[in-house]
DNA sequence: ATCTAAACGAGACGGTACGTCAGGTCTTGGT
DNA sequence: ACCAAGACCTGACGTACCGTCTCGTTTAGAT
């Protein structure tokens, strides 16, 4: 998580194998008994390792958990280049919302980092430059690269139109009052296309009656 | 949270002083601590209240926490219902954003509810029904109202408008990246309102391209 | 441990059961490992009791052990008191030295306890007036009795003669390097009474020489 | 404490810089904090040097105690030799009393290894043959040469009679509940030498009145 | 006026996990 | 081979809260 020089030090160096088993226990332990369960004793407990050997390199179960997940998901995450605005971001959309629907998968997991971010102001920042922006940026980029066509108007805020679309995602998944489905990605795609829509040339488009 | 008719049972009346000095205690330790460092225990002493009594009564502290909020806010909460949809959407979101603004306030409150509920499904249950569909209803009344006047187009998921909303919301309060503050109000609702528009009178936007 | 009077206080009673759980756990392990590996996690554990109940009422593992050691010894430890000062004391001795004995038993226990004291001033102090001084008292007595028949000088220290008996026995228990038998019983017997016998009638001892 | 014949081995010398710092940084430690919070990783530490290096060449933190004391202590610790018993006698007390007395010091170390030697049996050989049984063969050699000379009977047991002269001191040592001072050194002597004096020749005493 | 039953404060109980400390062992790179 | 440094596993420490379980004490409706 932290120090890579470790160059010219004196000492013993950083057990590969005993970082991968905790990160593997842990993960094992999250399929098996979800979030609020888990525990860094289990975690040292079940990875064979010293819980002293955990918080010599993590700061928290939520960034032994955060680095687990991060390590194993293979996330190229290259989005989809081609197509129009609307393909590529509703495909991005639905390629997100698929990876978090596992039983007791991503998406759980992803829920209980949210939860530790709000209880430990610490983690928050880890979780937010270690997930969080990196997300942001993906789409960001997307939404970016469509303004420069065109298909965006240009004084729209890009920003905002990344929060309404991660924003929806994560109030699902958080609140769990509606499911994170194609029908979904398609809609929402939609509806950010329209928010985000340059004017209609020449026309300015009338709201409603008048 | 429960029964209500105590109507001929025998035995001592639930103390209505305790049931005060709980929610009171409550909110003073969330005032000086945060909700992290709140625990049963110090609600108890801090109140001068056995343990057994909040138990009794109450499922978490989470749940304690809730009611209080609950019992706190005057929430009159009536949305201003005159006006363009656009105002009223902007006045809504900028009063709500507001009532989330104090240091140790309420927003606060809410990040470690929603925390709490991630971790407690039997808490999720009581969040869900008792605050969040309350204020999403809120809102989907406005917009319903503003549907039937023609201002939003008829086939648009009033549904997925509210989660745009009150997504972006919780994702700002939750991640904290961004502030919740009255030009966000203001923009957020511009952008709701192009997402919902009804399409323009026999000239369809014609997308990109073209 | 400390308080008795626990007359009007409200709360629930300290349990019995418990008490004499942790202090049967504690003679049971001390009988299996010895002193040294003796540890209140261990004798929770083994006595199917929380931790925190061991600290609510005791200071350390050596106030457990002496309460334990204490409690086990029926000690009606009445001093045999007919007979010559010789004799009584020498029985005396005899008894005490024989009650540490036991291989796994009261002896080392003691060094446990007299060890624990040179390292914890808090529970020095609880060794010295819960264990030592009764024991010093009672040797004084005997003595005190035996000085007021005329079988010791008047003017003889006789709290340095109980220093004397306890300080032999002392320290060959700690130091290990000759026996607490019966013959050492009668020996130092002797040796005390020689110590303290009133100088010879009209012919005071010649030392030396002459 | 172990080898010494390094004679023809290859490899590097014991560092004598390293052995010394870690006894100068014990009895540093010591007298500032006391044996009870020494800690083998401590003197490590504090002595620049690696652990091992102190494992190496030690058994026990204990050890490293015992070794760094009589390196410190000159002690010649010969005995004087002229004047009667009763003086020589009550000479030595004295001296190896007044060695006791400095508030943090040998004293107090002394109470902390015998402690120790409680707790590990394989300490307790080395400080019963490392230091015990020096100070009391030096006893003995001055009780054997008065004996020579008649001043004790020849029937005495010296043995015991240095266990009463050490069982005293150690006694008050780690009990704590008299002085170790000259009045007690005089009185001591005193009291020794009455045990051990020869029988009052040809008229044997007689005991009290009879 | 008693009886009965629930709620109350207090606080002890068996537990789980916390984060820290030290023990004793094992690398690592340098001398 | 020895050394300083320091990571490693182990195991105990003492603490905080958890949720449950007595206690003896009110409080109030039903008798």
């Amino acid at each position: 998580m932290d120090q890579d020089a470790s160059k010219g030090r004196p000492g013993r160096k950083r057990s590969e194998q005993s970082r991968a088993a905790v990160l593997q226990a842990a993960l094992k332990l999250l399929r098996e008994q979800g979030y609020a369960a888990l525990s860094i004793e289990a975690i040292a407990r079940d990875a064979g390792v010293g819980k002293q050997t955990i918080y010599r390199w993590w700061t928290s179960k939520a960034s032994v958990v955060l680095e687990a997940l991060v390590a194993q998901a293979p996330t190229p995450l290259a989005p989809p280049s081609h197509g129009s605005l609307g393909e590529v971001l509703e495909a991005f959309l639905a390629s997100t919302f698929q990876a978090l629907k596992t039983p007791r998968g991503t998406g759980d997991i992803l829920r209980g980092l949210m939860a530790e971010a709000q209880l430990d102001a610490q983690f928050a920042t880890e979780f937010r430059t270690g997930l969080i922006e990196r997300r942001r940026e993906l789409l960001r980029s997307v939404l970016a690269q469509a303004q420069a066509r065109g298909e965006l108007a240009a004084d729209v805020d890009l920003f905002l139109l990344v929060d309404m679309a991660f924003g929806v995602m994560w109030y699902r998944l958080l609140v769990g009052h509606a499911p994170l489905d194609r029908a979904l990605a398609h809609e929402l795609a939609s509806l950010l296309l329209r928010a985000g829509a340059p004017s209609a040339p020449r026309r300015p488009s009338r709201p409603t009656k008048a």
